[in-house]
This record gives C-alpha cells, structure tokens and sequence, in this order.
DNA sequence: ACAAAATTGTTGATTTTTGTTGAATTTGGC
DNA sequence: GCCAAATTCAACAAAAATCAACAATTTTGT
C-alpha cells in the first residue's frame, strides 16, 4: 500500500475524474508512478481507469443524492426486498429520508392501499401514483441534496399520524451509542416517525456497522422490544448487547 | 471507456436530447469523437441515437408517472425545451401538476439555482435534489393518480411565495373560453400560482387545441398580456382572437 | 554500515485515441 | 422523385497515453 493512495482517491472522489497527468502534477510525481500506484486500486475495485484518466466510482459529477445511491446499491436493495416482505398490503408507514428508504420505497410499489407519510420528496412522489394509496408529504422546504423537509409543518403532519411501522435508517451504528446520524433535524423527525408509530424498523446495510469516514455524533431512538432491525449481513458480535431483544432480520443477498 | 462516458451521460440524461455537435462544443472535442464514444453506450442500451442526436433513456422509462404519458412524448419533450430557453439560471418558479410540467422539470435540471414552489411531488422530487434549487412543495395529502397536493396548505405554501413566472398546463384550449381543465382544485392552484407570478407561461401541445372526449369545463386564469404560450406547434387560426396580445413561443420539434 | 528489497524516474517501442479529409448516406422540402 | 443541406462513415496521419525494461534512489532488515 502506497503513501500516495490516500492522496489519489482523495483528488479522484473530490473531482470525479482526474487525467493522469493531472494527478502526477498534483502529487509531484511521475505519470508513471501514478499509474503503478492506482493499479491496485483499480483491480480492488476502488477506482475505475480510462485511457488517460482515473473515474470515481462514487460517481462524484451527479446529484449527490443518487451518487450515495450506488454506494452499497446491491445490500440496500436486498434490504428493500426483505422490508417488503414485512409490509404487507392495507399497512400504515412512515418513511424517512435516506438512500436505503429511497430503494424500500422503489420496492414497496409492490404493494398496494398503503397510507404512507414521509419528508423525503422523493420517497412521496414514488408511492403517491401506485393507485390506491394515500401519501402524505411532510413538510415543505426541501433541503437540496436530498430533496427532504425538516421544517415545523413536517412535524404537525407526522405527529396527527398513527402507523404501524416508522421506517428509519442511520449513518452509522455504534455499540454503546446506538444508531447515528449527521443532522440534529433528522433525529427530530426519526423522533416524530418513532412516537406515532406502533413498531419501528431499522434498516441499515453491513457497512454502518463500521467506523464511518465522517463519524456522525446524534443519536436516533433507542429501539424497543420487538422493533426490528434488517441488514444484509449478521451484525458483528460486539452489538449483542445493543441488539438485545430486537428482531433481527437478514436479507440473503443472493441476486443482484 | 472513455474518459468523456460519464460528460455524455450527464449532459444527455440531465437535457433528454442533445446533438452531437453541441456535445462536440461543450466537451472541446469533435463530432467524430462524440460518435465514436457515445456507440457502446449505444449498443449497451445506456443511451438512444437518432440521427444528429442523442436521447437519453431514462426520460422515459424511469420515472413511472411519465411512462404513462406516452402521448404526444415528442410534443411535450419540444415543449420543455423551448421552456427551458426562456428560463435562466436563478429564476424564481411555480410549477403546476400536469405530464407536460414533470417534461418541463425534468428539462429543468440543466439550470441551477432555482427558487421552484409545486405541488407535484414529483416535480418537487425532480428538482429539489438539484444543487443550489431552493423547492417548496406545497401541500401535503397526495392525489394518488399524478402525486398532486390540493389541501389548504398548498395554497398557504403558494400564496406566500412572489415568483418571476407561473407554469400553467391545461387539459384543452377552447377558442371562446380559453385554457379549461378538469378539476375545480387544478384551477384553484392555478389561480393561485398565476397570481403570485410576474408572468405566465402557459404551456400546451398542439394536440390541446382539438376537442377532446372528455370535455374539461373549468377555466384556467385568463393570459394578461405578455404572458406566453409555448406549443410545439402554430394555433389554428380560429384561436387569434384568444391569443391576442399574448407573446406565442413554437417548439421546433426536430428530433424525435 | 551493508546488502537486499522496494520504490521511483527515464527511455523508447507499442497501443490507443483523436482530428481531418472526402465519400456515402440520410433528411426534409419542393 | 429529385435536390440541397446536414449528418454519418471510413480511412489515415498525428498526438497522446500506455507498457516494459532498466537504472537510480530510497527504505528496510540485520
């Protein structure tokens, strides 16, 4: 592993695509090296190599709300599969913002006659034309990164709300603290979907298990007895302690 | 793979339709290298290529609620176009619900910096996640059939935003009584958009200008003078009288 | 301090990509 | 159906990027 890797993916991820020649500038060495160093890279799967340049595969040009899409795209959508499962037609929901809730609520057209509340525009536009439901948007100030409402109307909407299930989802999980997130208002609307709802369920992909690059501090609500956590991967032994009394449910991600 | 796959992608999903010669201007290269790249995305189904342009695909299959409108696509994806020529960077918008209004948003997504108040959900959804937009959704109970808002605070949202132009769509244009729709709410909201707006832009394809089998009977507001209408192609003559004083955009619908 | 191992820069041959040219094809109007 | 304009295609030469090999340098272990 090379003292240059950090600095390479750093450059690529930030601007997407970077010419080789642009990187050796950058990190004052040889075209060559560049391409000696980022090979493994490449072969590791973190990086993607054109002729005459490295691509990112976080996908760094787009909307930052979809490039978070790609990032782990087979588990969240092998969790999607696994939350539909649980949700059965008729059934009351709350759906927070995210990109794990984004795939649930593509999977979750599937169903019908579901009465669905969420901040998240996106989640809202998605399950508002499968005929008969009925959605409510909370909110109206999206946020622009990933078109999600915070502001006090989205609390009046979820608080005259009674569901079955909240669907929420984290950044990050900690064994003593719990289930993380970055914002202050997203815990604040997790609340809101928490209280009204009779079961919560906590979807989180394999990767949250692990130390997060930008450790997020704010913690969502403690689970209850009988919530639910799904993943796609059995969360690693250190979290019993956490995990105690909760359902835990496994999406076996067999097919892409 | 090439270095200018993901530029193609981006511009040409983010436009819909792109030439290759204006691809060839905004990447600094020629028009040979355009096809040369752009073929195995061609061939990989990622794209579509008519003759002098490219077509994205996930216009049309992507987003559910404009799969349906497959009628008069052409028409509407001309419409927005010329839509989008009108609109500059950091305007401020209302957009109605309405298949012609989500080909317009989609378009939009090459401006930034927009100030957008809707009450479609998937409009909303659509721009919100644009960098530097600021969207307000109006409403909160979702029609199940379009994803629309029409409760009261839909109308809160919007009575309290000035916009520099309203986006209006109607259901059918009569030569006596002007733009009709079907739905008393469509032209409540409408009301209430063209009166936070400094302008109008009514848009509606040619094929609105024919008696439709189910005759709509409620009147949008009637255009002021300088409001615009955009279709994809002239009025019939019988319609001067209504469009008098009012400034008439035609989309030239070139490419499929 | 010494030698082995790993890393880096340089060189020149090889491969890939790109722009240009002119011929062939498609499109739209009459 | 024919013509003019625009677009595409094929081919080739120029430019750019890659690769392999070797020499110079730095790092590591003893």
């Amino acid at each position: 592993m090379s003292k240059y890797k950090d600095q390479i993916l750093y450059n690529v991820d930030m601007r997407g695509t970077v010419t080789v020649l642009e990187l050796a500038k950058i990190l004052d060495v040889s075209d060559q090296t560049i391409r000696r160093v980022s090979q493994p890279l490449v072969e590791s799967g973190e990086l993607t190599k054109v002729h005459g340049a490295l691509v990112s595969n976080r996908i760094a040009s787009d909307p930052p709300f979809l490039a978070r899409m790609k990032l782990n795209r087979a588990a969240k959508v092998a969790i999607a599969r696994k939350a539909v499962e649980l949700i059965e037609d008729g059934t009351s929901i709350a759906i927070d913002t995210g990109s794990t809730s984004g795939f649930i609520a593509l999977a979750l057209r599937a169903r019908e006659h579901l009465t669905v509340v969420t901040n998240s525009a996106f989640v809202a536009s998605t399950l508002a034309i499968i005929p008969g439901n009925k959605v409510s948007m909370a909110g109206t100030q999206l946020r622009d990164h990933d078109g999600a409402a915070f502001d006090r109307s989205a609390f009046d909407v979820i608080e005259r709300m009674q569901v079955d299930y909240a669907l929420l989802s984290a950044s990050m999980v900690d064994a003593d603290k719990g289930f993380l997130v970055h914002d202050q208002c997203e815990v604040d609307i997790a609340n809101a979907m928490f209280s009204s709802a009779s079961r919560t369920i906590m979807a989180v992909d394999h990767s949250k298990f692990e130390p997060q690059d930008r450790r997020p501090a704010l913690r969502q609500p403690a689970l209850r007895h009988n919530d639910i956590l799904i993943s796609d991967r059995n969360p690693p032994e250190r979290f019993s302690t956490l995990l105690d009394g909760i359902d835990v449910r496994i999406a076996d991600g067999d097919q892409s």
